[in-house]
DNA sequence: GTCTATACAACGATAGAC
DNA sequence: GTCTATCGTTGTATAGAC
């Protein structure tokens, strides 16, 4: 859809979605989301009462779009469960050296710019990161076969993000990728050792000697 | 050296570092650092001719006080250098506990608020992080013995960091600890494989099989 | 639903007396 | 070095015509 043909409100959301993510909610005007939104500031006030329930409305829109926008190319590009995910974090690198450092994960930023000042929020926030999470724990879940039975898919899922985003971090601030590509090597190393460990353990296994799954926990 | 006793520019830049950390930099007013730090508000000027020179001292006596205040009562209760980083990150989830997720990482914090407008500030910042990043560095150079030859002290650090402010950053979006325990026992984790992993190469050598160190890197 | 004009508060910064 | 008063700007939000 074009911008010609969005509506108004819509206009208003993808404007501020722009400028959140790339400056902040504080530092942005309404003034300067009409502005760019090309509509009338009193306009806005007809859609949003408030300049936080126009916050509310990116944050649903950023729900909405995480799958089309974000996952599924990636997902259609790449099979292999565990691929997609380093191809992922690919994505975020990629987009730091598009925007030269400029734009961080939309998320993020809005998470430690407000998670104290606005409840809300918060709980909206929160809600990205949750189904950021499902995805990846469902990548982890996929490729189960190849990980030992004591790996926790949705733990696992965690450490990619907390990984991603202090990756993202620490790229912004020195303005290279060191940093980020030492911290993807180091979760890519780590990932690695579980399936080593997996695959070393299944050519350990003889037909003849079966071991319960309990007993399978060793590294609990 | 009590409140009383300290110097009007000390008493602004004191406020001002905790302002900072639990607000941000753009949220807090010069009129609440003052407020603060009981002065008035013409003195300020009178020692930061701008708002930004300020958030520089401030940025400077953090690195000051990384030692002292941060690292110091860690190291000299803990021996064990590889401990000492998981009492650092057990640190971190206290303040987060004791101020109920009200603060994050002072640093971080303002890294994402400020790194793409305030340029000056950025590398102030950096430099945080790499003082950070250098004490941690130094842990597992102290630790390489126990480590795998291929263990790069510099990367882990840095996977160190890249964990710790991701965790804090759901720890408080979340408003609880899962994620960042999560976080730290992946961590755990793969340090503790890297350990056993040596471990178990330095069982199978035998005085009379001594390799050379090159041969040695079997995981680079 | 759209637009103009504006209210009201807070901000960083400054001027100038003492 | 300290203090008071204030400038000029910008912010969110509103009022009311069309």
């Amino acid at each position: 859809m074009t911008p010609a043909q969005q509506s108004t409100r819509d206009k208003l959301i993808d404007a501020a979605m722009d400028l959140f993510a790339y400056q902040g909610y504080g530092p942005t005007g309404l003034s300067e989301i009409a502005r760019k939104a090309d509509v009338q500031q009193g306009s806005l006030y007809h859609f949003f009462p408030t300049k936080e329930e126009l916050l509310s409305a990116v944050l649903e829109r950023r729900k909405v779009l995480l799958w089309p926008e974000v996952l599924q190319p990636i997902w259609d590009s790449v099979d292999d469960p565990i691929e997609r995910i380093f191809k992922l974090l690919d994505q975020y690198r990629q987009m730091l050296q598009m925007t030269e450092f400029s734009h961080g994960c939309p998320i993020g930023n809005l998470a430690i710019e407000l998670t104290e000042s606005h409840p809300n929020s918060r709980r909206l926030i929160a809600e990205n990161f949750t189904n950021w999470l499902k995805a990846i724990e469902q990548c982890f879940h996929e490729a189960s076969r190849r990980l030992p039975e004591s790996a926790d898919a949705k733990r696992l899922a965690i450490f990619v993000l907390t990984t991603m985003e202090g990756a993202v971090m620490l790229a912004r601030t020195y303005r290279d990728f060191r940093a980020y590509d030492a911290a993807v090597a180091s979760l890519r190393e780590y990932i690695d050792a579980l399936i080593e460990m997996e695959t070393n353990w299944n050519a350990s296994k003889t037909p003849s000697s079966v071991r319960s799954s309990s007993s399978k926990k060793r590294r609990a």
